[in-house]
DNA sequence: AGCACGCCGACT
DNA sequence: GTCGGCGTGCTC
């Protein structure tokens, strides 16, 4: 009889909503919550206990569980919030699991990791006359003459011999590590292993040194009483279950100081404590500033780790012995045990929002697993998000605020040049009060930065003759024009029409076309496709590249550098500049996105932004919200210490709200006209959207089950459909894209409607739906 | 997500 | 005649 046998069921880091059925092999201990190995299909997998029921799959499908992970089962709390945030996406529970289990060599204490080690007996086996392996060192590449006991000869190459020698202490290595120690392929190792040289053994576990103890000495810091006063009340939130707070406070307030004590209450009750960043934000000064306020070293989380520390780091945490995790949105997933406070640290922040396969906002998903594990949650911020001020009014949310600078200057002088007056050369985009500005600030021995926040040299090519303009052949974008090497030609502003570019081109190095949504890159071809004809080529617009151009030519003493994704490549390429900028070996520095936030430059006087309307274009119901955000970021970036700075911002549209409100330097301002223009469009944070995004090869089928969809979209009151669009980006990546919009009121759940409307929808398979609640972008 | 099976173009 | 492209379907 098999009455006797234990069966539960598996939840799997696969696209699967249901967990599996598996057997429980006789002594074999699990519970809810047990990580453990399983087969599946032809491979075996690391899965987590979901359910001890009865199974339901046909008995002679069900296989047995292979193993138990020596990691803590992942505890309810951990479990139930996966599951919310699966119902939350509407993604299956097996993809938000995997997030959890991203690190797959974590969930062993060796993961089976094999290494290679001279065969113990090789030498008697063999007939070695010397059991060294270090000897024989005659007749290398040779037959050794040495019997194997069936009596064949086994051959010593130099290869091999360096594989003998590296392995000659009888320590086992990794296949991996002896390559390179041997200078061997892992084919020669192979065949060694084969050949009965070598032997596959597991290796010993790794000494676990993920938290070095740390000799730092905290460095205390003085509060002062508005600074205190808020401190005290977050510590006194560590103690009383879930809460969510924000933080509000400009640059200069002190927030991480005074969340840096929530930390250290909850360090004290013995929980962990987790700080989520934006990744561009997470820079080693910014975890030596947490070493230097805490004593002891954060351990960091983010795209970067290399293997070993990711896998070290996760088993670390797993445990509980890691205190504070520094982290960037993944690390949200991670299974901590005994969790007592999160912050996410620039709430604001657009980077939170996940936008490829598990669509999830890590702060909202932040604040439900506060609430699942029941502590406090902190959201950050010098300018929050309009949800979360929402949330605040809405009373869901507590509020925190300080108002005082320390130790930073006034904020900058912000002035709008208005661009409608300005009479600007062709082909050139600096208005006459910046470029004074440029010049007045560089007499003085200051340092400027233009913001442009778009990459390459111009956003689109035509060709003057047959106006043939390049595309991308996978999506319907422009081909951004790149010319890295147009400064090093200072006679090129002198001819006729600057914009004219050379057919071909002896410049270092030479103009291409690239597609910013693809990536796909082409070198500029010397003849129009169009029609044939050689030098007709006009780049329109601005880019950062171009930008350098007219500046060099306007000011060609200045010292100038371009910081964008193109010119930093690496971060420590990034330091590096930032290095020269702090050495004022630099007068203007020309950047995109990239140089809004992070490191504040000390001699830093001037900042212009050369179109200021660029971050409202996209269909983008938070445009003016980003917008906002980054230009106040950017003029902000203007004479931050003792210097009092300015900020000039060119925009054809200066009357809106928002460079009205920017001019004023009040947020509150620009915050109350954005809130009453969303509710009165029945936008977020007012209502709930969820967008539904069809892709396909074929547009036909796209279009038709996007049709379908629309046709059975759900009648409900304060529900509304909209479309289907070809999405503003149709064919991305070689797909066709369409998208529908539903608008719910506030107090409405989408995701049950979402359901069944899906579900009473067959699609062909050739057509993928993904939904993205909450959509941030809508391209 | 992997991974294999299966049906149509460019090669030994 | 095969090799291999990725479209489709399955995994307890």
């Amino acid at each position: 009889m098999e009455t006797a046998s234990r069966h539960v069921q598996v939840m799997l880091p696969r696209p699967l909503a249901e967990a599996f059925d598996y057997r429980v092999p006789e002594g074999m201990e699990v519970q809810a919550g047990s990580i453990v190995e399983v087969p599946f299909g032809r491979t075996r997998l690391f899965g987590v206990v979901w359910g001890m029921a009865e199974p339901t799959a046909p008995r002679e499908k069900i296989r047995e569980i292979s193993a138990v992970s020596d990691l803590p089962p992942l505890s309810g709390e951990m479990r139930a919030w996966l599951n919310f945030v699966a119902e939350y996406t509407l993604s299956p529970l097996g993809m938000v699991l995997a997030l959890a289990l991203s690190v797959r060599e974590a969930l062993s204490p060796q993961a089976g990791k094999m290494g290679c080690r001279l065969k113990e007996a090789t030498e008697q086996e063999h007939g070695l006359v010397n059991p060294s392996p270090s000897v024989p060192r005659r007749g290398l590449g040779s037959a050794c003459g040495l019997g194997s006991p069936q009596g064949s000869a086994i051959k010593i190459s130099p290869q091999r011999r360096r594989v003998l020698d590296a392995l000659a202490e009888g320590i086992a290595w990794p296949l991996h590590d002896l390559v390179e120690r041997a200078g061997a392929s892992a084919t020669v190792v192979r065949g060694m292993v084969k050949a009965g040289l070598l032997e596959e053994v597991e290796l010993p576990p790794e000494t676990s040194a993920a938290v070095p103890p740390s000799p730092v000495q905290s460095l205390p810091f003085v509060l002062s009483p508005e600074q205190r006063e808020a401190a005290d009340a977050l510590c006194r939130k560590v103690h009383g279950g879930y809460s969510a707070t924000l933080l509000e406070g400009v640059t200069g307030s002190g927030k991480t100081e005074v969340y840096t004590e929530a930390i250290r209450a909850a360090l004290g009750q013995g929980r962990q404590a987790l700080v989520l960043l934006p990744e561009i934000v997470l820079t080693s000064q910014l975890l030596a500033r947490f070493e230097r306020n805490l004593g002891f070293a954060p351990t960091p989380w983010h795209s970067a780790l290399t293997p070993k520390q990711r896998r070290e780091h996760y088993r670390a945490i797993a445990r509980g012995e890691v205190r504070l995790v520094v982290g960037a949105r993944s690390a949200l997933f991670l299974p901590y045990p005994k969790l007592g406070l999160i912050v996410v640290d620039e709430e604001h922040e657009a980077s939170f929002k996940q936008e490829e396969g598990v669509i999830y906002h890590a702060r909202d998903m932040a604040v439900a697993r506060a609430h699942a594990e029941r502590i406090p949650a902190v959201l950050v911020s010098a300018s929050p998000s309009l949800e979360t001020l929402h949330n605040v009014r809405a009373g869901k949310f507590g509020a925190l605020h300080l108002r005082e600078r320390h130790g930073v200057a006034e904020l900058p002088g912000i002035r709008i040049v208005d661009m409608r007056r300005e009479k600007l050369d062709s082909q050139h985009f600096l208005s006459a009060p910046l470029k004074e500005a440029l010049a007045a600030n560089l007499a003085r021995g200051e340092q400027s930065l233009l913001y442009l926040n778009r990459r390459g040299y111009a956003p689109l090519t035509l060709c003057r003759k047959c106006g043939y303009r390049f595309q991308s052949p996978d999506s319907s974008a422009w081909m951004v024009l790149h010319w890295p090497g147009s400064r090093k030609q200072g006679v090129r502003s002198k001819e006729k029409n600057p914009a004219l570019l050379p057919a071909s081109c002896s410049l270092l190095p030479a103009p291409y076309l690239q597609c910013h949504h693809s990536g796909f890159t082409m070198p500029l071809p010397a003849v129009c496709p169009g029609c044939g004809e050689e030098k007709t080529f006009a780049a329109c617009g601005p880019g950062v590249e171009r930008l350098r151009e007219e500046v060099a030519e306007l000011l060609p003493q200045a010292r100038i550098a371009l910081m964008t994704s193109d010119t930093i490549a690496s971060a420590e390429e990034g330091e590096k500049l930032v290095r020269t900028i702090e050495a004022r070996e630099l007068d203007i520095l020309i950047g995109t996105q990239m140089v809004a936030k992070g490191h504040h430059f000390p001699a830093l006087t001037l900042v212009g932004v050369v179109d200021a309307d660029l971050g409202l274009e996209g269909g983008d119901l938070r445009a003016a919200e980003r917008c906002f955000q980054v230009l106040q970021q950017v003029a902000g970036r203007a004479g931050r210490e003792d210097a009092c700075g300015q900020a000039l911002i060119q925009s054809y549209l200066p009357e809106t709200p928002l460079m009205q409100a920017l001019t004023r330097g009040t947020r509150e301002a620009f915050i109350a006209g954005e809130m009453a223009q969303r509710e009165k469009a029945g936008m977020p944070p007012f209502t709930r959207m969820a967008a539904l995004i069809l892709r396909g090869i074929r547009e036909e089928e796209v279009r038709n089950a996007a049709a379908a969809l629309a046709r059975n979209a759900p009648c409900a009151e304060g529900i509304r459909v909209f479309g289907p669009a070809p999405a503003p980006m149709l064919k991305l990546r070689g797909n066709f894209r369409y998208r529908l919009l539903m608008v719910g009121a506030r107090g409405q759940l989408l995701q049950p409607l979402l359901r069944a409307w899906i579900a009473s929808t067959p699609l062909p398979a050739s057509v993928r739906l993904k939904v993205d609640v909450d959509p941030y972008s809508f391209m």
